[in-house]
DNA sequence: ATAGATTATGGGTGATTGTGGGTAAACTAT
DNA sequence: ATAGTTTACCCACAATCACCCATAATCTAT
């Protein structure tokens, strides 16, 4: 019954409500493991959606971010953009968790949620703004869409 | 419901008032580590910044410092730069820190301040000065800045 | 098919948080 | 010493959040 711990695939669609609220997908919870202690951490992703990680999968970043020397000024400003939206949230009794208003503008959400597994994380997405998003990726590199497809699909 | 100690992450805007105190996040507070007492150690940060440290991380660099040679002139200058600024501080009742004149003015902070988690220290800023600065490291370093990413980022 | 459990969604309420200001003690400078 | 200024500590209030309960829809197992 347990599949890979801290593993996230498939797709749901969800609403947020007038609090700013959203559900995270019971499958999403039950994968979540003990030692995460039922906490993520939320933050800008690199589309404009919403990451989200793992509260253990985080720390390895953190950890990382520490080794950085502090003398480069490139160095700071990328420990600081990478931290700067991330916060870590515990979900409610009901399984949700929220979602401040930086990070709704940010994504673009609205009231409707589309929630997707991506193997070791998590994105939320406006519906229309992932559809925009990935037909764009895809216009510019399908030929490199397609040579990912050679090496890795079964 | 214990994060990792003495570890901050997100953005929060603040206001100084006229006192020149300002909020520190309740998050942060949290997560300060009983053994510091509440108490910081703000001083001159690298950019046009504040720092701030958990007192533990603080007493760290001190004592990294004793261990300099006071014969070459070096050391002792760069000693005398490292803790000039330094002044350890409790926050009050409500919260709150209060930041020296000197301070204020090196950091260029009027009405608003913007406090950022720096993993494992806390960044105080005037939201313009950081657009600034942070638009000027990219610039420069755009390249080193995607190549950082690339190795940290999951 | 039916009963029981789980899930998704909405709302209520007390506690916490951010912010302003008041007052008395402590400190400075004449 | 005294007047003026600064600091530490206290109270107050509005907005927000964490936590609880309720309900309808969906799923599970017999």
């Amino acid at each position: 019954m347990t599949i890979n711990q801290d593993t996230f695939t498939g797709e749901y669609s969800y609403s947020i409500d007038a609090k700013g609220r959203v559900n995270i997908p019971a499958k999403f919870r039950q994968s979540l493991a003990p030692e995460n202690d039922q906490t993520f951490v939320i933050t800008r992703g690199m589309d404009s959606c919403i990451w989200v990680y793992p509260l253990t999968a985080w720390q390895i970043i953190e950890d990382d971010l520490k080794d950085l020397s502090a003398i480069s000024g490139i160095n700071r400003s990328f420990i600081r953009n990478t931290v700067r939206y991330a916060s870590s949230v515990a979900f409610d009794k009901q399984g949700r968790i929220m979602l401040s208003a930086n990070l709704l503008d940010y994504a673009q959400l609205k009231n409707d949620a589309l929630i997707i597994g991506m193997v070791n994380k998590i994105e939320i997405w406006d519906p229309k703004v992932l559809a925009k998003v990935d037909k764009q990726n895809l216009e510019m590199d399908s030929s490199e869409y397609d040579e990912l497809a050679d090496k890795i699909i079964l």
